[in-house]
RNA sequence: GGAAGGGUGGCCGAGCGGUUGAAGGCGGCGGCCUCGAAAGCCGUUGAGGGUCUUUCGGCUCUCCGUGAGUUCGAAUCUCACCCCUUCCGCCA
């Protein structure tokens, strides 16, 4: 969420990122609202002064004995008053709570201007696609001959859209997720954490997921709970409603989970194989940092991201989102793309973004500078390290054999009992 | 699911319907003491909003789990909900 007060003052700043991200806007409503808020605010004020004022002399006067009645009469009628105008100002605040919730991030001033994906720039790229002597295969026909992986049974139990890995398939998938987690915790200083796999309405709104973007949810019937799209939902509320100490900062953790989503909208894409499923597994890498510092914290997590592609000796590239393509919550992200040799095409495997003070603003997650008077929201970053269900469709493709086997990365064999191939 | 108890400031913990934004303690900060430190002593120390001011800051409103209600006035009374703890039941 912006904060109300820089809506107010930078009107033309909001107008011109919303129109950098291609959205459509209306601050007029929130202009309107906004003034009329703080008029009916400043004589509500007043009135409450004037109450707490002759409620203090009625309990001197009641104190000395003396008759109240008047005095009580004649507040009775400013006490309705004030109720009355305590729900017209609480239908406006609704109203600007809504306009504000629904104002995507400001993007940061070095993200480049574009409309869409395909005005995203590439940073760099790193690895050799392989040369392959054969035509290489789609993940999905590799892991099926493999008997690694069956969609056909997976459609029974739940539907399209899940995977049911098998044998050195749900091995591998296995070995990945510990082999991130191991990293990031060993190498790059990361807490491990394990939360829960669905939150409350409070903190899918504090992150930025609702109230915008509901239907791309899944929420338990009965229940106000959600299935988490993202680990970023569950672990950056850790913190919410807290005051950290400067001294605390920045926080590091890191969290295997399973993530849902509804991929409304996309039918028709990527209908086959592990690309875009209904549940993936996801290591993911959350930051807590402060103002100052967090455009650093974004390059050294962007780079702990990396680190997992490059022992995987995995060829991506770098991407920069432009301010048509960045998400609702972001001021800044990078994508890690992997190579995919089926498809001749690079594909999304990590997502690194700074929110700077977006979501803490939302989820009231606060820092006490020593020596200093006064609260900071803190900033907010996360990324994907890595999404685990594209890391093994990746690692079939580009290590597949001619003759339809699958070489396993060395650094993930001693995750495998040693073992070296998957052969059908 | 049944029964009981409880949710108060960074933390612990008092709190009669009317100078309680909240005692006391811990922690933090400043000072005295000391060569320095510890101990001890003294002082200070919540958050958010509105408004005024060139700055320091002033004035004011709100906040004692959340939301309604009673009242001139609510941390204190009523109701609903949420969460926590303990016991019983059920269960991985």
């Amino acid at each position: 969420m912006l904060e109300i007060k820089f809506v107010r003052q930078n009107l033309d700043t909001v107008q011109n990122a919303l129109e950098a991200r291609g959205q459509a806007s209306d601050l007029d409503t929130f202009k309107t609202g906004d003034d009329e808020r703080r008029a009916i605010l400043q004589e509500l004020e007043a009135l409450r002064h004037r109450r707490n004022v002759v409620s203090d002399q009625i309990a001197e006067m009641k104190k000395a004995g003396e008759d109240a009645e008047a005095v009580v009469i004649q507040m009775r009628d400013v006490s309705s008053k004030i109720k009355e105008m305590e729900k017209t100002l609480g239908g406006i605040q609704e109203k600007l709570d809504s306009i504000l919730l629904g104002l995507p991030n400001i993007p940061h001033s070095s993200v480049p201007v574009g409309q869409d994906e395909s005005e995203n720039p590439v940073i760099k790229t790193v690895g050799e696609p392989p040369k392959f002597t054969f035509d290489p295969k789609p993940h999905w026909e590799l892991g099926s001959h493999l008997g690694i992986l069956d969609f056909e049974r997976a459609a029974k139990i739940a539907g399209a859209r899940f995977p049911l890995y098998f044998g050195a398939g749900a091995g591998l998938e296995r070995a990945l997720i510990n082999f991130m987690l191991d990293t990031h915790t060993h190498s790059h200083g990361y807490t491990e954490t394990l939360p829960p796999f669905m939150v409350n309405r409070r903190s899918m709104t504090h992150t930025g997921q609702l109230p915008k973007f509901e239907e791309d949810l899944f929420k338990l019937a009965d229940w106000d709970y959600y299935l988490i799209p993202t680990a970023e939902v569950p672990v950056t509320n850790i913190h919410q409603d807290e005051i950290l100490n400067e001294e605390q900062l920045p926080i590091y953790y890191t969290a295997y989970t399973p993530c849902f989503r509804s991929e409304a909208g996309s039918y028709g894409k990527d209908t086959r194989g592990l690309i875009r499923q209904h549940q993936f597994n996801k290591v993911e890498l959350v930051k807590f940092t402060t103002p100052e510092s967090s455009y650093h914290e974004l390059e050294t997590l962007l780079q702990d991201a990396e680190s997992i592609l490059a022992e995987l000796k995995l060829p991506y590239q770098v991407i920069e989102l432009c301010t048509g393509d960045l998400g609702f919550s972001a001021a800044k992200t990078f994508d890690l793309e992997v190579w995919m040799p089926a498809q001749g095409l690079y594909r999304e495997i990590s997502s690194c973004s700074n929110f700077e003070n977006f979501q803490a603003r939302r989820a009231n997650i606060r820092f006490k500078r020593k020596g200093k008077k006064g609260t900071e929201l803190v900033h907010t970053l996360n990324g994907s390290g890595l999404a685990v269900g594209r890391c093994v469709a990746a690692i079939l493709e580009n290590l597949q054999q001619a003759d339809g086997s699958v070489r396993i990365p060395d650094v993930l064999q001693s995750y495998m009992r040693g073992m070296d191939i998957i052969k059908p």
